[in-house]
DNA sequence: CTAGGGTTAG
């Protein structure tokens, strides 16, 4: 009787004891508190039971101390059960032990201890989180073979594991298969796939949940976030923030970061702002994103202010260090980033590699490349990315050589990555050496990265910028995938090159691709337009500026003044230049050259001094443009003074174009002795464009003593130009010294030099026809000839005589006259009034000079005909009206 | 069992 009392007394009292500690546990906050807990589990010799044991290793995992959660464990083995197991390896793996977590659970295997159902999901965790893809199979395989495959938390597990592995087939099949979801089999896979930036899978997942009724936590709002801002879906997003708001879960610190996030993507700063200044509680990554934010949108003092401000109430981290040096070298802050970097290894981040990498190019783009040099040497552990700035570095300082070095070192380290290749290829650009291109073409062919589409882009621009563009467009040829650059790349190389139908097929291939044409393609478009007159396609690209957005963008403006003036449309140029709200030297050495090409040398003088007056300083483009423009309208005095202001004035050095500019400046005018003076008196070595300007104006005037004098110079400088020495031909026909033309064109052959042909377009009705010198294989010829007959017949009535000097072959005079009726700019002008109704103006393109038999022919006929008639040879613009020239006969 | 912020290039 008295011991079964006492008995149940005891019993009453264990059991108080029980719960009492069983509290005392689950509110231990601190190490302290815990331990001291423990202390009376082993005072009351509960410490091993199967309840306490695995709360004791549980609760000190949750407050990080794994190694006392592991001592708990060890005293109990070999003697411990699945609950006890289960424990110690969901502790391990809440502490990030994932390998010992995994060793564990093997060791479970072996003792022929049953896993259970929740066994698993920790160790799914500790695979995943451990990157260990091979033991995440098996256990995956163990599952199946125990039949847990329809539990619902170990499915969530897998859905995770699956998804952090990159495996998202896998992930969805798992997750279709579910017998049971609940929202955390939802959230995994929006996580999963927006993870790995599937941003229209996790949009998907995320609807399907909604439709199927589930109410979004935290955690599924903080998973879709990034994939609305991924797809920059700004109205959906907003829709995301107000749902945020009716569920009330807008005090969750995670949803806040995620929409501060979102609306830093969207460029939306004041959202973010409104978004940052609501947060009641505010972490480190609010700070981090907020000033990450300002430096996406280019706001470096801003964010640097709120680095002062972040630092007053919280203690920055390593990312927080990371965005503001990244700030510092975008803003080339050389002080502020070296007191950051200071900051940070007294804070003792220095031997984060990513920190380092940053560190490196905040130093490159503050050009303090020994610096980088020393961060990079003192590393202990180096990525690829730490190579990669470091060549980046040198490349931006232009220390190519360095750059060559560097990767040479890198290639016994490590293995280059795609970056490294497309880096390297920059500097074969920018050196145009083709031989290194090949060298790193091979390199990177053997690692596999010639199927990379960056990489490829930079091998095209590579061989083009080198002047291959075969190689170019073999690669181009080659690639599976395009994008903008590629298109924009290949169009570039189309210019480089001078193929402008090339480049126009090219434009029209990207449009039939379905690319959106950006501000880099008009610029690639619109110099195609220059040189061929395109003007329907040129207008086509001003409007798509609008479209774009990039109108008011000065290196557009710019292209279009050009594109303009060199279409014949001075008018459109100045409106251009007009409404351009910023203006560089470039804008007006644009409109000078467009003054110079149309004859307007008054009007290109009047923007010069208007430059002047705006405070730009002109360089030596501008000066090559103003000269140019005097020597097409006879303004040799004023001309001659701009060479000398460059120099006194601007302290230009004079090259060799600015002495041809002058030259010709002088020949055309008619002063040959004068312009062969200054030549003699060049300190440059005059070159063929030199002795070629002061050759073409000594023909034009017939002063064929200083002709011939000026040709012989000019085949004793065998060069490879067949223009010049189609010119110094000319010159010996002229003379009737027949024997010496052929043997000109024969040392052309020889040299295996080819010379343009002269030809000659015409657009009518959105046509371009082109006709080449004594073409007779076209539609008309019949008529065209009938029609140059009646001209010429009408003209000669109005005193008109050929000058035969510009027949070119040795031949009788009839003969010489009926190749005269051949050049090509007569049969397009013939063609051009027989194909548009009278009165219409016409506009002829021609790729050589116009001769000067044919200048005063057009001039004739446009005199009988009543035509306006604009011509574009290969230096400048004639508008012949009624009888005369715009160029004054200064072309 | 599930969530947020950082680096190099054409």
């Amino acid at each position: 009787m008295k011991t079964a009392k006492l008995g149940i007394l005891r019993e009453r009292r264990d059991e108080l004891l029980h719960s009492s500690l069983s509290k005392a546990l689950s509110s231990a906050q601190n190490p302290k508190q815990l331990h001291k807990v423990h202390t009376l589990l082993i005072t009351s010799g509960l410490e091993r039971s199967a309840f306490f044991s695995g709360k004791l290793i549980s609760k000190y995992a949750q407050l990080k101390d794994p190694i006392s959660s592991f001592s708990v464990f060890h005293q109990l083995s070999p003697a411990a059960n699945v609950y006890q197991w289960n424990s110690i390896i969901r502790a391990l793996t809440h502490c990030g032990l994932f390998s010992k977590a995994l060793e564990l659970y093997a060791k479970m295997r072996d003792m022929k201890l049953k896993p259970d159902t929740y066994t698993f999901p920790s160790v799914i965790n500790a695979c995943a989180a451990a990157g260990d893809f091979q033991t995440g199979c098996v256990v995956h395989n163990h599952v199946l073979e125990m039949g847990f495959g329809f539990d619902l938390y170990i499915g969530n597990a897998l859905v995770d594991m699956y998804a952090r592995f990159g495996d998202l087939i896998k992930a969805r099949n798992i997750f279709e298969e579910m017998p049971h979801r609940d929202i955390v089999s939802w959230n995994s896979l929006i996580s999963g796939y927006s993870a790995n930036a599937y941003w229209e899978e996790a949009l998907e997942i995320y609807y399907q949940a909604r439709i199927a009724g589930l109410k979004p936590d935290p955690f599924t709002i903080s998973s879709v976030l990034p994939a609305f801002g991924g797809l920059l879906a700004i109205k959906e997003g907003e829709v995301v923030h107000g749902l945020v708001e009716k569920l009330g879960i807008n005090a969750d610190i995670i949803v806040s970061n995620g929409l501060l996030s979102i609306y830093f993507k969207f460029g939306r700063l004041m959202d973010a702002r409104r978004v940052f200044n609501q947060m009641v509680v505010k972490d480190t990554v609010s700070w981090n994103t907020l000033i990450c934010g300002y430096c996406q949108m280019e706001l470096f003092e801003e964010s640097i202010e709120l680095f002062m401000e972040m630092v007053r109430s919280f203690r920055p981290d390593l990312l927080t260090i990371t965005s503001i040096l990244r700030a510092c070298g975008l803003l080339q802050d050389l002080e502020f980033g070296k007191f950051v970097h200071d900051y940070m290894i007294r804070s003792g981040f220095e031997c984060d590699v990513t920190a380092s990498n940053i560190i490196i190019d905040m130093y490159a783009k503050c050009g303090d490349l020994v610096a980088s040099g020393k961060v990079f040497d003192r590393m202990k552990y180096r990525d690829s990315v730490s190579w990669n700035t470091l060549i980046n570095g040198y490349i931006q300082s232009g220390s190519y050589d360095k750059g060559v070095k560097l990767f040479k070192k890198m290639k016994m380290d490590l293995k280059p990555d795609c970056i490294t290749f497309v880096a390297l290829l920059s500097i074969c650009t920018r050196l145009a050496d083709m031989e290194l291109g090949k060298e790193i073409h091979c390199d990177l062919a053997k690692l596999g990265f010639d199927s990379d589409l960056v990489v490829c882009n930079a091998l095209v621009d590579m061989y083009a910028k080198c002047g291959k563009i075969d190689y170019a467009l073999m690669v181009f040829e080659n690639m599976k995938v395009h994008d903008i650059v590629t298109w924009n790349t290949v169009i570039a190389a189309c210019v480089q090159a001078e193929d402008c139908s090339l480049g126009l097929r090219m434009v029209n291939q990207m449009k039939n691709e379905e690319f959106m044409p950006d501000m880099a393609t008009m610029l690639g478009i619109l110099p195609i337009c220059s040189a061929i007159a395109a003007k329907r396609q040129g207008k086509e690209v001003h409007a798509c500026t609008f479209k774009l957005g990039s109108e008011s963008a000065v290196s557009v403006g710019n292209a279009l003044i050009e594109m303009y003036s060199k279409c014949g449309n001075l008018m459109y140029s100045i409106r251009v230049f007009e409404h351009m709200k910023t203006k560089d030297v470039v804008t007006w050495t644009a409109l000078i050259s467009a003054y110079g090409m149309h004859g307007e040398g008054k009007n290109a003088l009047k923007s010069f001094e208007e430059m002047l007056a705006a405070g730009l300083i002109p360089d030596h483009v501008a000066f090559i443009a103003i000269i140019y423009a005097c020597s097409h309208s006879g303004l040799v005095e004023e001309g001659l003074a701009y060479f000398d202001r460059m120099k006194k004035d601007y302290n230009i050095e004079p090259s060799i174009e600015h002495y041809a500019c002058v030259v010709d400046l002088l020949s055309r005018s008619g002063q040959l002795s004068k312009a062969e003076e200054f030549i003699n008196s060049m300190p440059l070595k005059p070159d063929a464009s030199i002795w070629g300007a002061l050759l073409s104006a000594s023909r034009a005037s017939g002063d064929l003593k200083i002709a011939e004098r000026i040709s012989q110079h000019i085949v004793q400088l065998d060069f490879d130009d067949p223009g010049y020495y189609v010119l110094v031909a000319n010159v010996y026909a002229a003379l009737g010294r027949w024997d010496d033309v052929r043997m000109i064109r024969k040392s052309i052959k020889v040299k295996g030099l080819k010379k343009d042909p002269g030809c000659s377009w015409i657009e009518i009705k959105k046509r371009a026809y082109a006709f080449g010198t004594g073409d007779k294989f076209f539609k008309q010829y019949e008529k065209v000839n009938k029609l140059l007959g009646t001209l010429a017949n009408l003209m000669a009535k109005e005193g008109y005589v050929a000058d035969l000097q510009y027949a070119l072959h040795d031949v009788e005079e009839d003969e010489k006259r009926g190749l005269l009726y051949g050049h090509s700019e007569r049969l397009a002008i013939a063609f051009g009034l027989l194909n548009t109704e009278p009165g219409t103006p016409l506009q002829i393109l021609k790729n050589l000079r116009v001769c000067g038999d044919c200048h005063t022919w057009t001039k004739y006929v446009s005199k009988i005909v009543k035509r306006e008639i604009l011509v574009r040879d290969a230096n400048r613009f004639h508008k012949f009206q009624d009888g005369t020239c715009s160029c004054g006969d200064h072309w």
